[in-house]
DNA sequence: AAACATAGTATACAAAATGAAACCATAGAT
DNA sequence: ATCTATGGTTTCATTTTGTATACTATGTTT
């Protein structure tokens, strides 16, 4: 590891209970409306769902683009700048699906492995 | 279960305020005391440093080695498993480099920037 | 005998993250 | 006039995470 250590930094982008299988809908789906995205992730509030987007929109992680429309349209994608995070998301999925099996291998649990980045860049 | 990502697995290993201090500690030191890891993350208290290391001793990317001795001596090292994080570190400390700068960009140079170590005693 | 050193536990408390549910604004359809 | 649809906000409760501080054990030193 190098001298100044940012990984903090990279942490906080993704720190958070939802943050992740937001990230994850949006690389696969490309462009997604709120209400897609409630439907999508079932068990995240309104309130949840729109502050985790609001700080990944903070970071330029996520584009919200908003339609002048009644009822209101939103939509979110990944910015160009957020795509820049596919190694390390891909990494840390790599990483985490050889843990799982290292994990079964010491205390003996079976469970799925599926790739993080599928259907990404369309947008 | 079927559109669940890993990158929560990896995670898991890296979020709590200490872990990547930690990490990092022991990255750059090797093979540390309880103590020198006390003394070298001046804020952690007893309790978390414990909680945080045995964590970490759990997922196997920290091992413990306890001396029969009076006073205790125990020390800790990142096991050769664990050594297989490096890329996913390496990976989120230069992407959070090149974050902090594109955040400069964004909303310019005077906003503060995190250090690694922490920064709690400020609050 | 009392203090010291080390690596912790235990208990109580505070702060942060998350959850549940109600409320808001507004055009068009019924 | 009321209902529906959407993308939120607001308030308060609960759960999770982190902090503060005291306590334990025990051979060696003073």
């Amino acid at each position: 590891m190098s001298d100044r250590c940012r990984v903090e930094t990279a942490l906080e982008i993704l720190v958070g209970k939802w943050k992740p299988v937001i990230l994850f809908q949006l690389f696969s789906h490309g462009t997604m409306r709120f209400s897609e995205l409630q439907k999508a992730i079932p068990d995240i509030t309104k309130k949840m769902l729109t502050s985790q987007l609001r700080e990944l929109e903070y970071h330029d992680i996520v584009h919200r683009e908003i339609y002048q429309q009644i009822p209101p349209k939103v939509e979110y994608s990944i910015t160009e700048y957020g795509m820049g995070m596919t190694p390390v998301l891909q990494a840390m999925n790599d990483w985490g699906m050889a843990h799982v099996e290292h994990l079964n291998e010491l205390y003996g649990e079976e469970r799925e492995v599926e790739s993080f980045v599928s259907k990404a860049e369309e947008g």
